[in-house]
RNA sequence: GCCGACAUAGCACAGUGGUAGUGCAGUGGUUUUGUAAACCAAAGGUCGGGAGUUCAAAUCUCUCUGUCGGCACCA
């Protein structure tokens, strides 16, 4: 007789109970709400069916509240439910993988071989069908399969994708006793290879879920392979949890940069430059504050401005190594005489081959380094079509860019004070939770491994310094070396790299940088490639959506509307917006100030200048042009009174050095 | 670049083979107004570019360009 096993329930109580107790059979014992309600179960610090026999140890059972039951309940939508609805619609599919996400599950199906593609037409009927599927209450159970027989039965089946994944949990050892597990509808027989966990019948799956969109995805997400369909669906416990859900994206989609810049006349995007804003003058003036203002933070700081050529020969490109690497990407500007092409230039595709340039111009001594050379230099990248994406990604653009030419003692420091830099105008942006990527060696690189060894450990000794948490992305540094990525959210929760470091034993001595120590000898100097805010553009980007357009005063691209309530009030309008611009400087002359003297009420001045998201409106009637004052309005309706000019210019002058 | 979709007035949209429409914005006029939309009028379009089918194309087909959702890429 095996022992009795002992369960601790996540109350800490300990409940003995008959080896080969399995998860449903707990979940009765301890009650019939929670056994009707159980989709999974956590032993032993492992997701397994509640079909499964219990190990002793803690076990807590999983419900649709619990994120990990959630995921279950995905899981089983997308692998039993979309996966069996389009195997029966559309004939000749061959299904890839279907995992979860944040919030729902995706599928990939090769539709090459079926009559016709999806289209999003098709969606509806897809998820009734689906609905169909799960309305049949079918039980879920899970089997073990030799792997050859399993691969029969997919090669039957058409879904070789899912072979190919078999020989890879054999390659890779994952079998569990020599065999695989499959998950079988039992009313429709439908099989679909998974580790599960799954919901035992299909009835826990909650109806509260969405087809949402299509996508192509290539299979193994290498661009080498077959292009697959995948198809997205969102799915949470509750209906309400869905439609809250929904109405959050919908929420979010009018923060959309490509939305508001227009509508505020930020800038405009037009087919003859793809890829390249128009940036008009309310959207300009922000660019120049902040350029302005990243200025002030590199003068600071220590950092020299430079600026480098825009068009420059390929050999140049071709001694850094970018050539070879990003060929595709390159503006090439042809010199022809007589149909002859002379020579070939680039445009600037970054800055840091310019900047070796510099640095070389002149003998360096160790007393020179480090030597923080920036640049607000405009570059130009032939990005892949498919990736343009607002300001988000552009094919021109500027960074607030330096190459900080160290010794290899002087690294740590420099990266340190980089990282307490950036987190300072992070701060001053409104930026509190960016998190951090350490990007390791690609396959495709230059140096040697010790190199990248040290210059791998240097950041993550950086992070640690800066008391930084890190994500790990393992291959996805710069082929010169490895990078610090700092990354920001857009309002539909899409990732963008805005802030970088990266650490690089390698261009300054393919380009002949070197310096003499002080023991007379020769040394390339290590070169930190950095970047704050990055792509200004992209940069801005993520502050339209941040602020929803609605800038604080001293970014905001008109800072104040006067408001006249009769044309009688416009000398007197003209005099008080003359009297604000003189009394503050900003970065582009005068606070910006603007007066509304067009013949509508003010009550429709004041709906345009709220549309334009002004912080501040300025109503100036009879009594104000009397009695030398402005009525001040906020933004956001507040009705501050009456005020002189004077109290006005302090009360603007506190806001903008507080960059609030 | 790849898969799927989309492109009609400045903006938001309607129009599925037979005379190109609505609202807002813009323009002209009237109104002189106190904190989120005054009134009237006229105007505004090679229906993204090109080719084709048809007596006839915004509408169907092909192609190019751009955009959107993803994938791949992102120095």
């Amino acid at each position: 007789m095996p022992a009795p096993l002992q369960l601790t329930l996540p109350d800490g109580s300990v409940r003995e109970m008959p080896a080969g107790t399995t998860g449903a059979q707990l979940a009765a014992s301890i009650g019939a709400g929670l056994a009707k309600a159980a989709v999974g179960i956590v032993n032993d610090d492992k997701q397994q069916d509640l079909s499964e026999p219990l190990k002793s140890g803690p076990v807590r059972i999983l419900t649709l509240k619990d994120a990990e039951g959630l995921d279950i309940a995905r899981h089983s939508a997308t692998a039993q439910a979309l996966a069996a609805a389009v195997k029966e619609m559309f004939p000749g599919t061959k299904l890839a993988i279907g995992p979860t996400i944040d919030d729902g599950f995706y599928y990939d199906v090769d539709f090459s071989e079926a009559k016709r593609p999806l289209s999003a037409d098709d969606l509806p009927a897809l998820e009734a069908k689906m609905r169909e599927v799960l309305a049949t209450d079918a039980p879920i159970t899970r089997e073990l399969w030799a792997p050859e027989d399993l691969k029969a039965h997919f090669t039957k089946t058409g879904d070789t994708y899912k072979n190919e994944i078999i020989d890879g949990a054999i390659e890779k050892g994952q079998l569990i006793d020599g065999k695989v597990s499959v998950y079988r509808n039992e009313k429709t027989g439908f099989i679909d290879l998974c580790v599960g966990p799954h919901v035992p019948h299909l009835g826990l799956v909650p109806a509260s879920f969405a087809l949402s969109s299509l996508a192509g995805a290539y299979w193994r997400g290498d661009s080498a392979n077959q292009q697959l369909t995948r198809i997205y669906g969102r799915l949470f416990a509750t209906q309400k949890e869905l439609d809250a859900y929904l109405h959050m994206r919908a929420e979010a989609e009018k923060r959309d940069h490509r939305k508001i810049g227009p509508a505020l006349d930020l800038f405009h995007f037009q087919d003859i430059a793809p890829g390249q804003a128009f940036w008009h003058a309310r959207g300009w003036s922000i660019y120049t504050e902040l350029t302005n203002y990243m200025r002030h933070q590199l003068d600071t700081a220590g950092y020299e401005e430079v600026n480098s050529p825009q068009l420059v020969h390929k050999s140049l490109y071709e001694a850094s190594g970018h050539w070879e690497n990003y060929f595709e990407d390159l503006f090439l500007v042809k010199e022809e005489r007589e149909g002859v092409v002379k020579d070939i230039y680039s445009l600037k595709p970054m800055n840091c081959p310019c900047h070796v340039q510099i640095f070389n111009f002149g003998i360096k001594s160790y007393r020179d380094l480090p030597l923080r050379m920036a640049e607000f230099g405009s570059c130009m990248r032939n990005e892949a079509h498919g990736a343009l994406h607002g300001l988000m990604r552009v094919t021109g653009f500027k960074q607030d860019d330096a190459h900080i030419f160290c010794t290899e003692d002087q690294m740590m420091e420099e990266s340190a004070r980089f990282c307490e830099l950036l987190h300072a105008v992070y701060q001053d942006l409104g930026f509190t939770d960016y998190f951090v990527k350490l990007s390791t060696r690609p396959d495709k690189r230059v140096g040697s491994d010790d190199v990248w060894d040290k210059a791998e450990a240097a950041l993550a000794e950086a992070c640690k310094n800066s008391g930084l948490g890190y994500v790990l992305s393992p291959g996805d540094g710069a082929f010169y070396g490895p990078k610090l990525e700092f990354v920001l959210r857009d309002c539909i929760g899409r990732d963008w790299q805005c802030g970088t470091l990266q650490v690089d034993f390698n261009t300054a001595a393919r380009l002949g940088a070197h310096y003499t120590t002080e023991s007379g000898e020769r040394l390339a100097p290590v070169m930190l490639h950095r970047a704050i805010l990055g792509s200004l553009e992209r940069f801005i980007g993520i502050l339209i959506e941040q602020y929803e357009g609605k800038f604080p005063l001293w970014l905001a691209p008109v800072q104040a509307m006067v408001v006249p309530i009769t044309d009688h009030q416009n000398t007197y309008a003209e005099e008080v917006a003359a009297t604000l611009r003189h009394a503050l400087p900003t970065a582009t002359g005068g606070l910006r100030v603007e007066v509304d003297d067009s013949s509508e009420r003010m009550q429709k001045k004041i709906l345009l200048a709220q549309q334009q998201k002004i912080p501040y409106m300025l109503v100036v009637g009879a009594k104000e042009a009397e009695a030398g004052t402005v009525a001040v309005r906020l933004r956001d309706g507040t009705d501050l009174g009456a005020m002189p000019l004077t109290t006005l210019t302090q009360r603007l002058k506190d806001e903008l050095s507080a960059r609030q």
